[in-house]
DNA sequence: CGTGTCGCTACAGTAAATGTAGCAACGAGA
DNA sequence: TCTCGTTGCTACATTTACTGTAGCGACACG
């Protein structure tokens, strides 16, 4: 019952567990976060070309996306704009092996 | 502008820009889906059972979401109830360091 | 000054998720 | 056979999240 996640907003579902991987894959869960990541994984992007990397997605969300990430350690704004801390690039590093899976995955044999 | 994913519903974002990628952490940044993986990595659950694992999210939600993994073959419905696939454990192996992670991540000094 | 960018926000409209209730189907007991 | 409890799954009204467009103040270039 108790919350165990130290710097974690209250809003962020799964924290009350007290496992950090749930209030991580709820963070990692919402529109457009895995894709920041994923956008920022070159270097640093300013928040507009990081709206036109991510498809024109609406403006509001990212910001508010970039304030969570930002909240969570993961971003942080430098002078290039948009980038991905060290601890941001450690949970790129995580997700990696994704992108070799989802080459593997779009060539299965589907539905 | 084609679409290259194969049996990936016209609903999935990313998809037409033919990166499996872009389609995948679309699928998987909708709210539950990470964490459905998650509640059944130790083997099968019953919808009900998922139901409780997954801290009471409503039936309807889990159920689009069942039915999402399993069109995308990471889910199975057997007598056991829902099960990953061979796909879905893969799938799931992808990010257990993430679970690594996010033990680190909530020690971090984080602001 | 005008023009263009930056990060960021307001706001109306639309899509998605929640919470509650309940369906038909199956099996176990009595 | 009649209830009881379970299964997977759905309807529907409410609430929340996201979208799309517009535009803010601040800074830099010319």
């Amino acid at each position: 019952m108790a919350k165990q996640v130290p710097a974690t907003k209250p809003g962020v579902r799964g924290s009350r567990t007290g496992r950090p991987i749930m209030a991580l894959l709820d963070l990692l869960g919402r529109r457009w976060t895995l894709r920041i990541v994923w956008e920022l994984r070159e270097g640093a992007l300013t928040s507009r070309a990081l709206r036109t990397a991510c498809d024109e997605a609406s403006p509001t969300i990212l910001q508010t996306r970039l304030t969570e990430l930002r909240e969570a350690g993961f971003v942080e704004l430098t002078d290039d704009g948009y980038g991905l801390t060290g601890l941001g690039r450690e949970l790129f590093a995580t997700f990696t092996p994704l992108s070799r899976f989802a080459e593997r995955w779009s060539k299965r044999g589907g539905s």
